[in-house]
DNA sequence: ATTGTTATTGATCGCATGATCAATAACAGG
DNA sequence: CCTGTTATTGATCATGCGATCAATAACAAT
C-alpha cells in the first residue's frame, strides 16, 4: 500500500501520436462523438458491446466522461438503437417515394429489405428484442420503432387498396404481417444465408397471396414459382 | 490472514430445511438435475441467465460442482438450447402425424406454431441467434436445429406436392420461407402481441399464395380476407 | 494576469462472471 | 472396521461491468 506513485513520463517528449489528455470540446461536440462511437460499436459488435469503457476507448477518452454525458448505460443503448433503426426506416421510406404505384412501392420494399445489405441492422433488431426484456427504456424504443415501420408499410398497403391494386381489408394487420415475415427471414439469414434460393421471389408470392394481388405482379423480374423451369 | 477459521455451527440441531451438504448422488443423476435446472432457468429468464452460480443455487449445490459437470458454461448453454428446441420440434412433428392430408398437416403446423403457447421457446430462439455470434458451439446447435425444423416442414410440403394439393417447385426453399415467417411473427409477438388480429389467418393466406394452394384451403375456419364481413 | 466555470481525468467501490483446485466427507468394497 | 475412490465444497483468482467523485486543467471572461 506504500509507494504506489505512478512512474512519471515526460509527455513533452512523446511522439505526437500519444495524447496525454483529450482536447476539451463543446458538450454538443463530445456528445455527438460518443453517440457516433457507440453507433459504430453497435453495428460492428452488437448492442451489448456498448460499454462505458468500450465507448470511451473508441473516442479516446476516460470512461468517466462517457458516463458523464448519459444518465446511465441503458439509456445510451436505447438511444443508439433508436438512432440506427430510425435512420433505416426513413431511408427506406424515402426510397419508396421513388416508385409511382403502390404495387411497385411494395415490390421495392421487399426487394430492398431482402437484399442482404442491411444484416447489421437486422442483428440490432434481434438483439434488441432480447435485451428489451431487461432494459425497459430499450423495450419502449423497440415498440416505438416497430410502430414507425408498420406505419410506413400500412401506408403503402392502403394506397394499394385505394388504387384498386390490392384486395384486402385490415391493412394494419397485413402491414404487421409483412414486417414480421421480413424480420424473420432476415434473422434467419443472419445465421444461415444459404439453403434458400430466391428469397425475395418466394416472399413476393406470399405477400401477393396475402394482399390479394395477382401472381407475379410483385417483382415482375422473378420467375413464376409454379413451373420448374429454373 | 490469521484466525480466519469459520464459526462452527451445530448442524445436528438445525431444522431439517437447511442442509449442510448436498446429498451425494450418481454422476448421471446429478448431471440430469443440473440440466433440468438450467432448462428451467433458460425458459424463465433466458439463456444468458444460465450461470454457474445461478444453476448451482437452483440445484442447491456449490457452484464448483456445476462447473465440474461441464467443460465450460458455453457448452452448457448450447446443450440446453438444443434440448429445449429439439423437444419442441419432435412434439410438433408428432402432432402433424395426427392429420391425414398434407393440407391439414400444414394447417395444423401454422395453427400450432402461432397459438402463442410457445413464446418462451421463441424467446430462446431469438436469444440464441444473438448469442451465437460469440458462442461458436451454440451457433452450431442453432444451425443444426434449424435444419431439423426445416426438414419437418419440407417433408409436409413435398407430401402436398405429391398429393397434388400444392403447386410449387423448390420445396426446400418454401420450407425455409415458412419457418422464417413463423419465427418472425412470433418474435414480433414477443414484444408486441397486440395490433394484429387474425395472425394465423393472414399467415395462412400468405402460405397459400406461396405454396400454390387454393384460397381458404388452409385454416378453413378462418374468414376469407377479401370481403370486409368481420 | 486573475478568476470562475466546467470538461476531463483516474482512481475507487461494489458486484457479477467463469474458472480452478486443495480440502473434505460420503460412500463402496474389501 | 478399514481404505480407497470420488462427489462435493468453498475459497480464491483474474476479469469486466456500471457508477461515483474529488482532483485536475483548459478555456473564457474580466
Amino acid at each position: 500500500m506504500i509507494n504506489n506513485r505512478k512512474a512519471t513520463l515526460d509527455w513533452s517528449v512523446m511522439s505526437s501520436t500519444i495524447q496525454k489528455r483529450a482536447a476539451r470540446k463543446t458538450p454538443a461536440e463530445r456528445a455527438a462523438e460518443i453517440a457516433e462511437a457507440a453507433r459504430e460499436i453497435a453495428l460492428e459488435q452488437g448492442l451489448s458491446a456498448i460499454t462505458l469503457r468500450n465507448v470511451a476507448a473508441r473516442v479516446g477518452v476516460a470512461s468517466g466522461l462517457v458516463a458523464h454525458y448519459q444518465p446511465n448505460v441503458e439509456a445510451l443503448v436505447a438511444g443508439i438503437f433508436a438512432t440506427i433503426v430510425a435512420a433505416e426506416t426513413e431511408e427506406v421510406a424515402g426510397l419508396l417515394e421513388t416508385q409511382p404505384t403502390p404495387l411497385e412501392q411494395l415490390g421495392m420494399l421487399l426487394e430492398t429489405l431482402m437484399d442482404g445489405s442491411r444484416l447489421d441492422v437486422t442483428a440490432i433488431w434481434v438483439e434488441a428484442w432480447t435485451l428489451g426484456r431487461r432494459n425497459e427504456a430499450l423495450a419502449a424504443c423497440v415498440r416505438e420503432q416497430m410502430d414507425a415501420w408498420q406505419a410506413v408499410v400500412q401506408r403503402v398497403v392502403e394506397a394499394g387498396i385505394d388504387a384498386g391494386e390490392f384486395e384486402t381489408f385490415d391493412a394494419p394487420s397485413v402491414a404487421w404481417q409483412i414486417l414480421g415475415m421480413v424480420d424473420g427471414l432476415n434473422a434467419q439469414a443472419l445465421v444461415r444465408w444459404d439453403g434458400v434460393s430466391d428469397r425475395g421471389t418466394h416472399l413476393a408470392r406470399a405477400v401477393e397471396g396475402m394482399v390479394g394481388a395477382a401472381r407475379g405482379s410483385l417483382l415482375p423480374g422473378g420467375a413464376p414459382p409454379i413451373s420448374p423451369d429454373s
